[in-house]
DNA sequence: ACTGGCAAATTGGTCAGTCCACCAGATGAG
DNA sequence: CTCATCTGGTGGACTGACCAATTTGCCAGT
């Protein structure tokens, strides 16, 4: 047994010269304590990085590396020529892993869409719960441009609104955790659902569930808007499996 | 006005000299890219860095950045003295990243646990219909151990047979995606089950709910499998919440 | 011939300094 | 007062160097 922890300490008066693993390491944890200690608040901009890294005692190429990877996770929002600073929201953190995820584990579609749809659900339900005003008025909105672009020529014209009207959904669940994960399906099978769209011959009848889902959770009944929703992503599934078949063939 | 975009470009010609948006994101993509077309394989070695840093055109702090960001994600494997290696798996990919996520959304102990709830009731619905003979081993065999330690004075041996037991439920429902992100919210609440366990004076019940999972695993029941793990996710909240009123007493 | 340990080569970890491109606020002319 | 321009600051990228950990293989001792 060796007793030798009381490391002569230097006179350091800026942060915490670095102690751990390694300095990288070190500088993401330091910073990630800021963050949830709220000294620095979303949208807060830090030091220059020549600034910040005399403070923490470290070299800038090695702070650079630790403020690289922050701003790839969506973390930081670095600009050039203006500096780092902490984004407004973690609605990109988990965007760039999960793609790596989808690469590392090759799921099916199939899977994807069943995840999907899973958490699609909940969020309806949840939303019938706890939607404010507000929040019904952005989905009602989107439904209202979904029913102007129903004889739109251009069937690209229903992406937009239809997009919106299911994130209007997913923020008025007011479960970030399940909506950022959702929002990553949604952009991994991103181009089933736009596949899909044009299995439909009428956009009539994809926009009447839509309707149904609005005016339950308009009318805030839970159970309602989980089965308009579970009949929706039902309905979208199915178009899916068939242009598969078609494919296939 | 200067126009001096057109630098003599020197006689690269080893892998693509950087075209995008900057250095270090472009070397992510295309590490990415030979990932995903099993140009490397899981836990195959790179170059050194000096070596790919010539390949790739850059100089070895860029390459850095882009590296440090991949290990931290859970895509490399980085050893000092040796060298980079692709993961084994995609497991450690969504880690950090969730971790700043809810450090970022600090979401409430009780909505991690609703999606937990739900994700957890699906995999073991689908645990029942896609198990295989060896998973189904590994469950029981994970059960078993519960039982030996149902009288054991020291509480805490209850926790990793119940991990293992969860853990190998996952696997069975052959779901990466959900399953990595089980994990993490998991990891999130872990906190949560330690003490919820202690919530329990015995821990006969609990383990009678487990057995019952595993019963209607079995049996290929899934919709059995996924009414007696709703009511373990049940049990577990009310006892969460049972302790957090006493704790704010 | 076998084995154990030591040393050199390899590779990641860190650093200092330099130059370039970009953004923003100050500054001066209209 | 308005607007174009300039300048200081900031991030982006590179060079070269040195340190530290690991691996490898050679060599001495058995």
């Amino acid at each position: 047994m060796i007793f030798t922890q009381e490391k002569s300490e230097k006179g350091v008066k800026f942060f915490r010269p670095v102690q751990k693993t390694s300095v990288v390491n070190d500088i993401i944890e330091q910073i990630k304590g800021l963050i949830r200690d709220n000294r620095f608040g979303p949208g807060s901009k830090l030091p220059s990085e020549r600034e910040l890294a005399k403070q923490l005692g470290v070299s800038r190429p090695s702070l650079r590396e630790a403020l690289r990877t922050l701003a790839l996770m969506g973390v930081l929002d670095t600009r050039h020529g203006a500096g780092n600073q902490i984004a407004d929201s973690g609605a990109n953190v988990l965007r760039t892993p999960f793609e790596f995820l989808i690469v590392f584990e090759q799921p099916s579609v199939r899977d994807l869409y069943e995840a999907r749809e899973l958490i699609e659900v909940f969020l309806a339900g949840r939303a019938a719960e706890r939607r404010t005003a507000e929040e019904l008025a952005a989905i009602e909105a989107a439904l209202a441009d979904m029913r102007k672009v129903l004889t739109d020529p251009d069937p690209s014209a229903w992406t937009e609104p239809n997009l919106r009207f299911h994130a209007a959904i997913w923020k008025a669940a007011h479960h970030p955790v399940l909506e950022h994960v959702l929002s990553c399906l949604r952009q991994g099978i991103h181009l089933c659902i736009e596949t899909s769209r044009r299995a439909f011959q009428s956009l009539v009848v994809p926009y009447e569930i839509h309707a149904k889902i609005a005016e339950a959770i308009r009318r805030q009944q839970s159970e309602t808007a989980r089965r308009a929703m579970s009949q929706h992503m039902k309905l979208a599934r199915e178009a899916l499996q068939k242009l598969e078949e078609n494919s296939s063939k």
